[in-house]
DNA sequence: GGATGATTTGCCATAATGTGGCAAATTTTT
DNA sequence: AAAAATTTGCCACATTATGGCAAATCATCC
């Protein structure tokens, strides 16, 4: 829980900093005088560490604009984390089966201590959604992770609730969201229940994946255009989500077991 | 090509030579000693490095055995790199057609600098396989790697068959392996076809796929019992594989623009 | 089961490494 | 075509990472 104040590895932290934010905007890249800053570091100490990751493919650095983007070797050592990519595997062929049924989006969201990380997506909609393969979000900030939140025991809740909250508040891409509201209908149905709150047109769906101990390691979600989220709909497709996880829990326990709820 | 010479990073440099050192030995994990020495580092230097990379969950230190694995954070980050992401994701259907028509084990692998990694399995088979998702093998030592260098510029042929053959001599691991017969054969059939020169009991068969620009970016490969291939199910299992490559050409050209073929 | 050997954990003085300031080169905007 | 912004590169300095050493833990063998 308390860091074991890992010392005297400053430039490594740093580094990893740089590549989390890379993967913020990842398709629209950063220029090195704006990651230097949104990072707290001088132009030259980013310069200094980009440029070594990119010798080594962790980083590249587009040619036509300049832009840092994540590169290829770093895909190749996340395949090196057995269990998670055999994970979203499995799972991939039940999202398929949900998008069918629904005609929505669907969502599988691991949880990264207080965030959610999105793990895979299926289908399409017309609807704009925040949430992305590779996207992190605080818990309190999706329906995949009010859904992880609610079955925390109490005190866990409490603390990852007011962190991520907190999270949510300082990034001002967050602002004007009513992610309260959320929560409170969510802690009512038992699901994470997104109405809008998050973008206008869209609501979503989510529920939890518990290992053997009842810990939520993992939700699947569905999103679609607000309108379609109806009270009916609702419970139907909230059913529906709750027998996957329950498949999935079952079928993939072994992986489960090894996925961190860190 | 050349190294631009990148400087003061030493600290990066070596995490990273540790994490990918971790990939190799994922499920056995590596005790602190062993990975120390094998990466050339004091065992200070080692520790100092994973207790850091350990408290951002980079690794995991498995507290059974006290040995460290790759952690999920890794996975995550490797998920912000898009085209390659979905580049596996948009194939995964395709190797399964062919895993059941053939009834072998089907790989999908990208090219890396001078080796392969391994992308995708699909299927099961009674032989043993060298590879799994996540191995990095020099290009010269699989079937896969074979069939892209193939399709590369005599000059750029010539240079990575040297560099990667002389990773697989100087690794003993790869000892008593008739690479150079593999070489010798998928040069006559325009293919990558390994029959038993990796392990005894088993074969594959490798097509590369190519860019706009007709570069090998990546390749497919079946694998199985040795018996099993015959001169006429290599060639009947060959054309249906060109004929997937062909298409995953076509229909995934956008992703594939996006892979770096360095 | 107690003692021996190996591995992990932790500390600390030292200098080598990474740091940030500054300026030239390059690119983009006005 | 000039001006502003950003990237690239260099260098002297001290902060930071380094590796030696020793205590604590763990595994093993007699």
């Amino acid at each position: 829980m308390s860091k074991p104040l890992p010392t005297g590895t400053q430039a490594i932290v740093r580094t990893v900093v740089l590549l989390k934010a890379l993967g913020t905007r990842r398709q629209i890249g950063w220029r090195l005088t704006d990651i230097a800053a949104h990072c707290g570091l001088t132009t030259s100490t980013a310069y200094r560490i980009m440029t070594c990751l990119a010798s080594m493919n962790l980083v590249r650095q587009r040619p036509r604009d300049k832009r840092y983007v994540p590169g290829p070797t770093l895909y190749e050592l996340g395949l090196t984390v057995p269990a998670y990519f055999h994970f979203q595997g499995a799972c991939h062929p039940r999202l398929l089966e949900i998008s069918d049924k629904t005609g929505w989006v669907v969502f599988l969201a691991l949880r990264s201590g207080e965030e959610t990380v999105c793990v895979d997506r299926v289908g399409s909609t017309s609807v704009n959604l925040l949430n992305e393969v590779g996207r992190r979000v605080p818990l309190a900030g999706s329906a995949l992770g009010v859904a992880m939140l609610l079955r925390l025991p109490a005190r866990e809740q409490k603390r990852l609730l007011a962190a991520s909250r907190k999270a949510l508040r300082s990034n001002p891409a967050h602002r004007g969201r009513t992610y309260d509201d959320m929560w409170v209908r969510s802690l009512r149905l038992g699901l994470g229940l997104n109405l809008g709150d998050i973008l206008p047109g869209g609501a979503s769906l989510g529920v939890p994946i518990l290992n053997a101990s009842g810990k939520p390691v993992a939700a699947i979600s569905v999103a679609g255009p607000r309108p379609e989220f109806t009270e009916r709909r609702i419970a139907t497709v909230g059913q529906m989500l709750k027998d996957v996880a329950r498949r999935i829990e079952r079928e993939q326990a072994e992986l489960i077991a090894d996925l961190e709820a860190g």
